[in-house]
RNA sequence: GCCCUCGUAGCUCAGUGGUAGAGCACUUCUUUGGUAAAGAAGAGGUCACGAGUUCAAUUCUCGUCGGGGGCUCCA
């Protein structure tokens, strides 16, 4: 399990600060003298709360499965009820500090297993205080048992406090997060105050999974994967066709509006461009395997759409009268994801971004940012997404992997903070989540299980137009060189549907709906009545359950595909002129005359 | 890619060291019905794939492929 659902709230204490943050620490506390109880010799790491939990980082000899977390819950019921003191005990000194880890956390088994512990120690800055927590107790058979760990706190006052929790999942995680480090055991769990709201948490659990996109696609018939079309490859049923074409249509219109102008650009290029624009350097183990050809020409599969709109704006020799020039595409790009990396459409191989990249001046930079982050925002809110975070990624200074010099990136950065600033617009900076060629804007949102992921993306780039040594002449009769800003609101439509199905639980609103009207003729002869219903409101897409089947099944199978409108059409209606109305979300609404029923559907 | 976990009919899932079952869906027949599942019959599976152990493997072991939860990563 990891960080799930909602952070628990209590009251209007920081979840930092709480009881539980504190009960969900000494369950880790717990959890770990209950492994090292089991297994001598385990090396601990660390053993933070998380958000909806507690997980601790072991290092043992022997794997462990799943079914032995059974065993280690059953230890810390026993540790727990011991009701052994958790007491705070702080070092003189980092000499003494090590002494307790050596002497002490060892638990006389071995100076081995202080191994990590040593790490955090050094970790630790001079003149911070060092601080252990400690627990223990003699048992009735006369056992004793004690654990001591290197630790911030706080903590319960007793073990005998913690009563409601449950080991969760296993999960392998690097040691300091570093795939070249070793990687550890990570044993997630949870706790809580009451055995209800542990119950609640898994029946919330249980009840988020139903909301999955994977689970809804299907339902809905949405989209597809095939184990012989390969890993992260989507195929996209009629129905998610419908919808993915709807919300293009949406965005071109907005675009258009906005002086954006479509382009075309194909799935494959030379590996040549790729070399140019620095891609190849910094992602070629995360491209598909290249192409070559009789004469040794390297080809490869496109993982992003830049390069080609670069060669357009290239392609002629353009004023500032011309610009901002806006190129927009709804490009599909091809990443070979690690397969642990895969999940559903959220994270896919092949998906396509509504990218678009803005080629402007200096002085056109801030407004034009301004203009993306606005159409971002008002996508967003027509699609009905509201609880998103902002987040600006910059450079990482110590990460070669990033291009271009200290001048172009001081200069995106702050052209991003003052868009964001003069918009009033919260956000968190976070340092080594810019792209290779500059930094961004990201838009956040969480999924069914609580997952962030990034929809909409803006980026300023000064390094591309660089690279690819782009200019415009400007007023003064001499080459400048353009701004590029890269931007995609829904990030990719895969993502964006997969996101928007797990939000509306597949309810998605009427507008968005692939199916938005389904007419219900009760018997065959009221099959004609219903078609000419659907030519008088063909605005609409609307569909014809003529199924020789009762009514009430017809209608049960449609309020589960979560069609917006039924409109049950029989006898009484053909000779009224009337439909009978159902909404999905309020049931019968009784028959209404065809007037009335344009009035609704407008209302919808 | 790594750690854990799963893979039985189109779908959701039971089950077993002696080659398989339910509900829904599908086909046919009866039923033409007014707001969340009409009735009956039929058909449908090399139990993901490959190897090993065994008299015997869907079941046990290993490998491959695919899914899921994490870690790392996400131009």
């Amino acid at each position: 399990m990891s960080q799930a659902i909602a952070p628990e709230k209590n009251g209007s204490v920081p979840y930092e600060q709480s009881r539980l943050y504190s009960l969900r620490h000494s369950a880790a506390h717990l959890m770990a003298q209950a492994i090292t109880e089991l297994y001598p010799g385990v090396k601990l790491s660390i053993g933070p709360p998380i958000e909806n939990g507690f997980y601790y980082d072991v290092d043992l000899d022997e794997p462990i499965k799943e079914s032995d977390l059974t065993a280690i819950e059953k230890k810390m019921k026993e540790l727990a009820k011991l009701d052994q003191a958790i007491t705070c005990k702080k070092a003189q000194d980092r000499e003494d500090a090590k002494r307790i880890i050596l002497e002490d956390c060892t638990l006389g088994q071995g100076e081995h297993t202080a191994e990590y512990k040593l790490q955090l120690l050094d970790a630790i800055p001079d003149g911070d205080d060092i601080i252990f927590y400690e627990q223990g107790r003699t048992d009735r058979a006369g056992n004793k048992h004690y654990f001591i760990d290197l630790c911030r706190g706080p903590h319960l006052p007793t073990t005998k406090e913690i009563k409601y929790f449950k080991l969760m999942s296993i999960a392998g995680a690097y040691w300091r997060g570093n795939v070249n480090n070793k990687q550890l055991t990570r044993i997630y769990g949870t706790a809580f105050e009451t055995q209800e709201e542990l119950d609640n948490y898994l029946y919330v659990l249980e009840e988020a999974k139903k909301r999955d996109h994977r689970i809804l696609g299907k339902q809905l018939g949405l989209f597809m994967f095939s184990q012989r079309v390969g890993s992260g490859l989507p195929l996209w049923l009629p129905k998610g066709t419908t919808l993915r074409e709807t919300l293009t249509d949406y965005l071109k219109k907005e675009q258009l509006e906005r002086g954006y102008q479509g382009v075309i650009t194909p799935n494959i290029a030379s590996s040549k461009l790729y070399e140019k624009s620095g891609h190849i350097i910094t992602y070629k183990d995360k491209m598909f395997p290249f192409m070559e050809d009789e004469d040794n020409n390297t080809f490869i599969l496109k993982p992003m759409n830049c390069p080609f709109h670069i060669e357009i704006f290239a392609n002629a020799l353009r004023s500032y009268k011309e610009l901002p020039i806006r190129l927009a595409e709804f490009g599909t790009v091809y990443r070979f994801e690690q397969s642990g990396e895969l999940a559903g459409i959220l994270r896919a191989r092949g998906f396509t971004q509504d990218d678009a990249h803005l080629f402007v001046t200096p002085e056109q930079l801030e407004e034009e940012f301004i203009g993306v982050v606005k159409l971002t925002m008002d996508v967003l809110k027509k699609l009905g997404l509201t609880n998103y975070r902002a987040r600006v990624g910059t450079r990482d200074p110590n990460d070669t992997k990033y291009v271009g010099g200290d001048e172009n990136w001081k200069l995106a950065q702050e052209a991003i903070e003052n868009a964001c600033k003069s918009m009033d617009m919260d956000y968190d900076v976070s340092e080594g989540d810019a792209a290779f060629y500059g930094p961004k804007l990201d838009l956040i949102i969480k999924d069914a299980l609580g997952r962030e992921w990034q929809m909409g993306t803006i980026q300023v780039d000064y390094n591309l137009p660089e690279r690819f040594e782009l200019e415009y002449i400007g007023e003064d009769g001499n080459p400048h060189r353009p701004i590029m800003i890269h931007r995609a609101p829904f990030g990719s439509l895969e993502r964006m549907i997969g996101l928007l199905t797990e939000h509306y639980s597949g309810a998605f609103p009427f507008w968005m709906s692939p199916v938005q009207i389904a007419i219900i003729p009760i018997a065959d002869r009221h099959i004609e009545y219903a078609e000419k219903l659907k030519k008088d409101f063909k605005e609409y897409r609307i569909s014809i359950d003529s199924r020789r089947e009762t009514l009430g099944k017809k209608i049960r199978e449609n309020q589960i595909q979560k069609v917006p409108v039924m409109l049950i059409v029989g006898d009484k209606d053909i000779e009224n002129n009337t439909v009978g109305v159902r909404s999905r979300e309020d049931g019968d609404k009784g028959a209404i005359s065809i007037d009335s029923l344009k009035e609704f559907l407008e209302s919808v």
